[in-house]
RNA sequence: GGGCCGUUAGCUCAGUGGCAGAGCAGGGGGCUUUUAACCCUCGUGUCGAAGGUUCGAUCCCUUCACGGCCCA
């Protein structure tokens, strides 16, 4: 800060030194800790050890040594020789004799240190600290209470770890700080690993299902001059060059459907999609997003496509089709059962709801839903459902027709065309996502999107924008098709039965620490 | 947006209207089979921030920040 700057507190005949020292130097313990581990690091320095190293050669991990060596009796050695690398967890000093716990990316294993057998490499354990990373080299054991071990003969330092880690039992607790130091979780805790493991088995699920049906995999643009696919509101950003505001993506669908108009038919992406709305267990700004068009098929064609990648998934995670999730069991066993927006609605107020009744408003009204200011009859119903219904469908269901008035993409129900052939996976009580039959008419589609613009105009800034080269695109013709999308943070928070998104996202949104020490 | 709860040492947590506590981590010492090793010993703080009440506030009150849970 600068000298005349008026600072509250200490009067400005204080002594600058002392200010300066107050603003710059950590408090407490920190302080301590932070020297002795730099003190640490120039000793090691002197004794012309290097601190961070360049490279180490595993040739063992510590899961691959339990799944061969765990059988040994105590106290036996097999003579074999290997190299492990990871962090220090635990040190257990005991004179001539330590034990240090150490941890890669598989689990953990210990390493058993005597100064006869371990030569100068005992001499470095002075200089350890917990977080270290090391590497060592020696020979599989048994010690005598049965704890596999690496008999160290030789000890390399490859990173001294300059910031201590969090507790060693029991971690990071504070969600917040969970969240803010994912880092320190993840070192600290083998638990908090799981969630992005089972990301990547559901992803690699998703490929599976569909590279084994023919589908290919496709990117398509994330900064887009106009975002639609979706009713919400997206980021602003601004190209410089172009002097040009573009859009993050709120959705996969027009990109992909242009895909479908140059015939290639059977197409997916898994992508990041971003929507400007609040955060909460059900909501993050940016997602992960699959989106799947199947060319000649409809929406039962992406019914029967969402049981199989869901039942595969779970099959991935769980190696069943059954799972727990908070105090129930799910099932997602094909196939699921099939309601109507409006049948199930019925049942629920127990008369017959029609999108043409004059009373809807005065419905809504009496069960507490806030009533869409434009009283668009498909909206009011759409929100009673999602009050009603929505949250009762705890076994996977597919809900389907929704008035055509919220469903700008969808075509034309073949039954009743005040509908849509729009259907949403439901599970766990919240929507997985959503498929259609594809509206393939350009004029009905331009029709669709004139309309948005009336709601636009009328102050719903959700509402669907125009996409003229979109239009020109379906001129020319797109194939009948099904489409899909899917939300994998949610589904993956199901089945990973995690009470919120942000336990499954690595690094999720949250605001800036302000006027706080961190 | 509303209600409730939380924020104390690097971490995990106690606690009180009157000098701020423990365990882990850290420093020093001991220990040749430990398992959150153990034993002896040594320190440590913007009690989230700002106001207010009070002789005195970390504690009571108000506002704010961040987070959590529930509701809309």
């Amino acid at each position: 800060m600068s000298e005349d700057e008026p600072v509250a507190g200490p009067s400005p005949e204080g002594d600058p030194a002392e200010t300066l020292q107050d603003e710059e130097e950590p408090h407490g313990r920190l302080q301590e800790v932070l020297s002795a581990r730099r003190q640490k690091l120039e000793r090691l320095r002197a004794k012309g050890v290097q601190p961070f190293a360049l490279s180490f050669t595993k040739t063992a991990e510590a899961a691959g040594l339990h799944a061969r060596f765990d059988v040994l009796g105590p106290g036996e050695d097999t003579g074999e020789l290997c190299s492990v690398a990871g962090r220090i967890m635990l040190i257990r000093r005991q004179g001539r004799l330590s034990f240090i716990t150490l941890r890669d990316r598989t689990g953990d294993i210990q390493l058993f240190m005597t100064e006869a057998g371990s030569g100068q490499a005992y001499d470095l354990i002075d200089d350890l600290d917990l977080g270290d990373i090391i590497g060592a080299h020696g020979h599989v054991m048994k010690t005598r209470r049965g704890e596999l071990s690496v008999a160290v003969e030789g000890l390399t330092l490859l990173t001294k770890a300059l910031r201590p880690l969090p507790e060693k039992w029991k971690g990071l607790r504070d969600p917040e700080a969970r969240v803010r130091h994912r880092y320190l979780d993840l070192a600290s805790s083998l638990e908090s690993r799981r969630p992005l493991m089972a990301r990547a088995a559901l992803l690699k699920a998703f490929r599976k299902v569909l590279d084994e049906r023919g589908f290919l995999e496709v990117e398509t643009p994330v900064l887009q001059p106009i975002a639609g696919g979706a009713l919400a509101r997206p980021f602003v950003t601004h190209h410089q060059a172009l002097g040009l505001d573009m859009y993050l993506r709120i959705s996969l669908e027009l990109y992909l459907k242009r895909l479908l108009v140059g015939g290639l038919e059977r197409i997916y992406e898994i992508g990041r999609t971003f929507r400007n709305e609040g955060v909460d267990r059900n909501h993050s700004p940016e997602f992960t997003m699959l989106e799947v068009y199947q060319a000649y098929g409809d929406y039962g064609t992406m019914m029967e496509l969402t049981e199989s990648l869901v039942a595969e998934s779970a099959r991935a995670l769980h190696g069943s089709l059954q799972f727990p999730f908070k105090d129930q069991e799910l099932s997602v066993e094909p196939p699921w059962p099939r309601i109507t927006v409006l049948g199930s609605l019925s049942k629920v107020l127990g008369e017959e709801i029609a999108l043409d009744r004059p009373d809807l408003a005065t419905l809504a009204e009496r069960r507490g839903v806030p009533v869409d200011p434009r009283r668009v009859p498909g909206k009011i119903v759409v929100d009673l459902w999602e009050h009603l219904v929505g949250p009762t469908l705890v076994q996977p269901t597919f809900v389907m027709d929704f008035p055509r008035d919220v469903s700008p993409l969808a075509r034309p129900n073949r039954r009743d065309p005040m509908l849509t052939e729009h259907v949403d996976p439901y599970m766990a009580g919240i929507e997985l996502g959503t498929a259609y039959s594809e509206l393939t008419d350009p004029d009905d589609q331009r029709a669709r999107f004139e309309a948005q613009q009336e709601a636009r105009r009328a102050g719903d800034e959700e509402a669907h924008p125009l996409d003229e080269d979109f239009l020109t695109a379906l001129e020319h013709g797109m194939p009948p098709a099904g489409g899909l999308g899917i939300g994998i943070d949610r589904l993956l928070a199901i089945l990973a039965d995690a009470a919120s998104l942000r336990e499954v996202i690595a690094f999720p949104h949250l605001r800036p620490e302000s006027g706080r020490d961190s």
